[in-house]
DNA sequence: AAGGCGTGGGT
DNA sequence: TACCCAAGCCT
């Protein structure tokens, strides 16, 4: 349709039918869509083939993690790994420093699984239902849909934080997350068009993500602002409404950063279970919120010969999902001869940036080594 | 089923 | 500054 014959026939629809109806148009929404979607490094051109392989990834990525963190981490993925068989191929232990610093590390561990699931009992081919994505370790309700739709043009409405707050706006819902969830997805489905179901995934994001943002929103440039509850009460930034989640106590540790005169630093192994799994890291204390510099100090690596161990000013400060930390960072210098203590391993500085170092661990080891020559 | 699970950027 | 929170999943 060319712009005239759009805009004809948009004056006609606004004229048969009254301002604020009670459901938005999804072909409005496309139209806004084939005028103003994002071009995304994972993202296919209009007429280009669309990649499962690339769209899992994309998506396994986002979870929970903006755009812009993600694409440099994309990029590197599919430039080392531009298929699931030569991901699947892939040693874990390179999947999670290559994932180093993206967080949620759990993902990485699913979408290795996952990789190796699809190459082995699907041959490489991603399954194209929600039912059978939905069975893929990483891939939960919102993932399964997202690549049904995004990938496959399957009937499916993903509902991401996106599209809850969408919906949540358009029909001012006044129950609050989470326990809205089951509402805002069936309003969601509810919306969905006849056909071009991809496109009317990536749109209802892109919408959320550009125009109907958690601040100021941009209203006027919303093809369903007629439609939109919240925006007819200029309450737009009220929802969707939400119960505050209390917040996590404040946990202590130390960390101990050993520089050996050869320019390593002793590192060592998480558990495979539970926070930073699997990930490298720096001797260290428990953290727990009764912990008391003693018994901090009583955590410092034994080396042999041993070393006397300096705490260093000031503290590395990180936050996590449910608890701030604040980490006391002591220091040694360490005779070349020393050997690492069992399960831990000497690396060379210049071998750390692609080590599986989560943030934190980075922090620490920079807040010990500045202005440390080498 | 409520809480564990990271991080960096925006306001 | 101190929040808020971003294409959620798993147990």
């Amino acid at each position: 349709m060319t712009l005239a014959k759009r805009a004809v026939a948009r004056k006609k629809e606004a004229s048969i039918r009254p301002r604020s109806s009670a459901r938005p148009d999804p072909l409005a929404l496309l139209a806004w869509y084939d005028r103003h979607r994002r071009i995304l490094p994972w993202r296919a051109r209009p007429g280009e083939a669309i990649d499962p392989y690339r769209v899992w990834l994309s998506e396994i990525m986002l979870q929970q993690t903006t755009v812009k963190a993600v694409a440099p981490y994309f990029a590197r993925f599919i430039a080392r790994w531009p298929n699931v068989q030569s991901l699947a191929k892939a040693p874990l232990e390179d999947v999670l420093k290559g994932w180093a610093g993206l967080g949620y590390y759990a993902r990485a561990r699913n979408l290795h699984a996952c990789a190796q699931a699809v190459a082995k009992t699907r041959a490489g081919k991603f399954p194209q239902t929600v039912e059978a994505l939905r069975e893929l370790p990483g891939v939960g309700d919102y993932t399964a849909a997202a690549i049904a739709a995004i990938a496959f043009d399957q009937p499916a409405v993903p509902v991401d934080g996106n599209v809850e707050r969408v919906v949540a706006r358009i029909y001012a819902v006044e129950e609050s997350l989470p326990a809205a969830k089951p509402k805002l997805r069936a309003l969601a489905a509810a919306l969905m068009p006849p056909a071009r179901y991809s496109d009317f995934a990536q749109a209802l994001m892109d919408l959320g993500a550009t125009i109907c943002t958690p601040k100021t929103p941009a209203c006027s440039l919303c093809p369903w602002n007629a439609d939109c509850a919240a925006h007819a009460r200029g309450e737009e930034e009220t929802f969707p409404r939400k119960t505050p989640k209390r917040e996590g106590q404040l946990r202590r540790g130390a960390a101990f950063v050993a520089l050996r005169e050869d320019g390593c630093v002793l590192l060592r192994r998480r558990p495979e279970k539970g926070l930073l799994a699997g990930m490298s890291e720096v001797p260290g204390s428990d953290w727990h919120s009764e912990m008391e510099e003693a018994t901090m100090r009583r955590a410092a690596p034994k080396l042999i010969p041993p070393v006397p161990w300096r705490r260093l000013a000031g503290s590395v400060e990180h936050v996590f999902t449910h608890f701030p930390l604040t980490l006391s960072v002591y220091f040694a210098q360490v005779p070349r001869r020393s050997p690492p203590p069992s399960g831990m391993r000497w690396v060379r500085r210049r071998e750390l940036p692609g080590e599986a170092l989560p943030s934190v661990m980075r922090k620490v080891i920079a807040h010990a080594l500045e202005e440390k020559p080498r």
